[in-house]
DNA sequence: AATCTTCATCGTAATATTGCAATATTAAAC
DNA sequence: GTTTAATATTGCAATATTACGATGAAGATT
């Protein structure tokens, strides 16, 4: 197997867990604080930033990008990576719309 | 190789990778749905919600549970399994710091 | 105590991920 | 047009994940 059973989630419960898969892995942690600190977009230095060689680095780039979790536009030679601030907005309203829950629940178990 | 370099990151960035890892499959994210869903704890009830066989669906809440993400009591021959608070709280802190970061930033890029 | 129920673990097959060296690609610089 | 610089792609080895049947452990039921 190995392969996720996709089809007998909802269309939510997939997306978010496209979500969180592709920023489960420290490498994309970091490259998603690299890119909301630096203010210019001139993200060649990505490679500098991270203990990885660089088509590490491309292939993780690649997976934040089809996960819709960045956008990148090809700017001469180099190419401009950006947070997708949309993706970012929903991972805000999941969690915390789960967190505001647990705080009314107040778990009467465990 | 395969092997995730953990060494290389910070303990915050391994920490919410590990968090954004567990949730990174739609059956953790049902799971967790359902947890949040449920009122009381008799959690047995967790395989007949899923389209996954017993062992899977064990196997999944092991992952949640070694993430931090939800804790279970033995209580007779059922197991409680329940949400833990505090990672939902990480969670919803740093999606949300950086979501308000991006909204400052107004994206002078892209 | 034999049985049932609930859940965990083991073993294993199929597939996915991680990481990198080597190699391509593409555009700017010379 | 050749070189340089920045990024992507390919191919591959090591390891991890996903899923499930079979089996085990342990409390509850009869």
């Amino acid at each position: 197997m190995g392969a996720t059973k996709t089809e007998h989630f909802t269309d939510k419960q997939n997306e978010i867990a496209t979500l969180a898969k592709a920023l489960g892995h420290p490498a994309r942690i970091a490259i998603m604080e690299y890119l909301l600190k630096v203010d210019t977009c001139i993200c060649g230095d990505i490679v500098n930033e991270l203990p990885l060689a660089q088509p590490t680095v491309s292939q993780h780039l690649k997976e934040l990008k089809s996960a819709g979790l960045i956008k990148g536009d090809i700017e001469g030679n180099t190419i401009c990576y950006c947070i997708e601030q949309k993706a970012l907005n929903k991972l805000q309203a999941y969690f915390g719309n789960i967190a505001t829950k647990l705080e009314k629940k107040k778990s009467n178990c465990c």
